[in-house]
RNA sequence: UGUCCCGUGGUGUAACUGGUUAACACGUCUGACUCUGGAUCAGAAGAGUCUAGGUUCGAGUCCUAGCGGGACAGCCA
């Protein structure tokens, strides 16, 4: 998909940034707008990062301007290649486009060390000799001020001899900072002489050896932005009280002022955001993997069968505003649900075969019946599906005793066998000793085909089916929420792992699938008709012997029925 | 108990920048239609905008005070 059919495939709604810029173009303060999505590679990407990346190369989009990919990559400990890799292809996946403009900020190593002499020299910034348990003592608490560092008033020339002896590796980790030199008083924790540069004798992925000191994200970040000319700089929330660091940087520094504007993240219910909380899901082996279908991950829900598209309008119907909000996961099975609908081929699967014998129909015959791929687009045309004597419905789609409004197969009872005939149920086989349904014997009528309009007759439900002899058995994974409660992070003294939903997985091994599926290939997606949307799953598939993911299931008023009368 | 931010139906977001009976989406509930209990269509319920004062002809929007929630004391981002 283009990025102009992205612009123009759904209305987005007015927000508080939109109006920013909407009144920066009007006052001529900015002549285009340019963004960055700036990740730190150091893990896979959410949901919630894929609201950061519609916003963000979403407004470039809207008004002509750019978006760059910018991998914030300042700490060598904790970030990695793999990391990089994973997170280009989640952003190319959902649908933009970065062009050339690939940045990092260890691009900018050397500029942000000319910029860190510049604001030595204008006794700005100190070495500081404190350690770091030292400078927390003396940062002191959101009500007390904090206490000068005795080296604070270095002087320019001493700065400037350690801070290059310490760029040339002559000091331990530790041992020495640079500092900038603000306000110990400061009532914003952030204001009071942060910490510029630290020592870290690690390999950094992209600079390899060349730098020992890094810079700290605050002192990296406003510079990077304003290196790349950002007009706007969207990050969430906690970045708030960063801002006025942010501004004082620029500002001495006398370089070009992007505008940091802050939005809150997205949390969504029945599942977590925390990138330590998702790793430790993955370390745990609670899940399998950084993409297990069930994570809120990019690689997650791609792998599971969210669309793109559906990730984008999910995008832009949370909105976008500042105060904290929780989205109901049903906004995102809708958007799926919604995006799929229109685009998934309609197929026939059994999950929980029951086996049915038509007893009038005749041994040997098969039929092939026509069947709509999609009654939203015609033009996705129609196929042939087999019909035979012995065929295979949903257990669910048999009650013995059937509760009131039960418009299924029960004894004696009538229903249509999708694209096929009307059957009546006369005989139920049971396993001797257990008690079990084994089988059922049903008569057809023959006039009653689908599309002759041969017969009058009418059945309450539609059920499902396959053919006994030309179904294949497959694997079917159905995925429910990972949590069984809408806060898992909401208790208080309780560990969020304590709320994993123990069925958030359920494996079935022997579905009967219509003969069609065989040759499905990774990726694809269908709708198994009044069941849900699936998925052929990249990790676990074979060559034609594709397992399928439960993406969401059908809209259900059966259910709520039946959970009703209960 | 310091600074900053935020309080609008169950959830989320809007409200022409001070102007009618607070809108939209998801969710919920009816009903219609249907060879998917899907989709679609029609409709309903649900908030008087955290509280109390104030300004004003008029306040969700402005002011004051309170209450509630969140962020900040990494050499993480």
């Amino acid at each position: 998909m283009s990025q102009e059919e992205i612009k123009n495939e759904s209305k987005k709604p007015t927000n508080f940034i939109r109006e920013i810029i909407d009144e920066d173009l009007k006052s001529g303060k900015h002549k285009t707008v340019h963004t960055r999505f700036p990740p730190e590679p150091n893990g896979y990407l959410h949901i919630g990062h894929a609201k950061s990346i519609c916003l963000n190369f979403g407004l470039a989009i809207d008004y002509n301007g750019k978006c760059n990919l910018r991998f914030d990559d300042t700490n060598p400990t904790k970030e990695e290649q793999e990391y990089v890799d994973s997170i280009k292809e989640d952003v190319r996946w959902l649908g933009f486009n970065w062009e050339d403009r690939e940045y990092y900020a260890s691009d900018y190593f050397e500029q942000l060390y000319e910029y860190a002499l510049k604001l030595i020299k204008k006794g700005k910034a100190y070495i500081d000799s404190l350690t770091a348990e030292q400078i927390r003592e003396t940062r002191g608490t959101p009500t007390e001020a904090g206490k000068e560092s005795p080296f604070r008033d270095r002087s320019v020339e001493e700065n400037l001899d350690l801070f290059e002896r310490m760029k040339n590796g002559e000091f331990k980790e530790g041992e020495l900072v640079l500092r900038a030199k603000i306000d110990m008083a400061s009532p914003n924790l952030n204001m009071r002489d942060p910490v510029m540069y630290r020592i870290l004798h690690k390999a950094h992925h992209r600079t390899g050896n060349k730098w020992c000191i890094y810079p700290m994200y605050d002192w990296a970040h406003g510079q990077s932005d304003s290196i790349e000319r950002i007009t706007h700089s969207l990050c969430t929330l906690e970045f708030e009280n960063h801002r006025p660091l942010y501004d004082w940087f620029v500002q001495e520094l006398e370089i070009y002022p992007p505008r940091q504007i802050e939005f809150a993240r997205l949390n969504l219910s029945y599942t977590i955001m925390s990138k330590r909380k998702l790793l430790s899901l993955v370390e745990g082996k609670y899940v399998d993997g950084w993409d297990d279908p069930r994570m809120p991950t990019i690689s997650g829900l791609r792998r599971r069968g969210f669309t793109p598209e559906s990730i984008r309008n999910f995008s832009e119907r949370v909105g976008m505003a500042k105060r904290e909000n929780t989205i109901d996961v049903s906004l995102l099975e809708f958007s799926v649900r919604e995006d799929l609908n229109l685009k998934a081929k309609r197929v026939m699967a059994v999950l929980n075969p029951l086996k049915i014998v038509i007893t009038n129909y005749p041994d040997d015959q098969t039929e092939d019946l026509e069947a709509v791929n999609n009654p939203e687009d015609a033009s996705m045309g129609t196929r042939l599906v087999p019909f035979s004597k012995e065929l295979f419905i949903d257990k669910d789609d048999f009650k013995e005793v059937p509760p009131p409004k039960f418009h299924r197969l029960s004894p004696g009872k009538e229903v249509r066998l999708r694209y096929a005939y009307i059957i009546r149920c006369d005989e139920v086989v049971k396993n001797e000793k257990s008690g079990e349904v084994i089988e059922l014997h049903c008569t057809y009528f023959p006039d009653t085909k689908s599309g002759t309009g041969t017969s009058s007759k009418k059945a309450k439900g539609t059920i499902h089916w396959v053919s006994a002899k030309h179904a294949f058995d497959a694997e079917v994974r159905l995925y429910d929420r990972l949590f069984s409660v809408a806060d898992p992070e909401g208790e208080e003294g309780k560990d969020f792992t304590e709320f994993l939903n123990p069925n958030s997985l359920e494996i079935q091994r022997h579905c009967k699938l219509e003969p069609s599926l065989k040759t499905a290939k990774p990726i694809e997606k269908f709708q198994f008709e009044r069941t849900g949307y699936f998925c052929v799953d990249t990790k676990y598939s074979k060559e034609s012997s594709p397992v399928f993911n439960r993406i969401v299931t059908l809209r259900d008023s059966w259910s709520k029925i039946e959970q009703a009368s209960k």
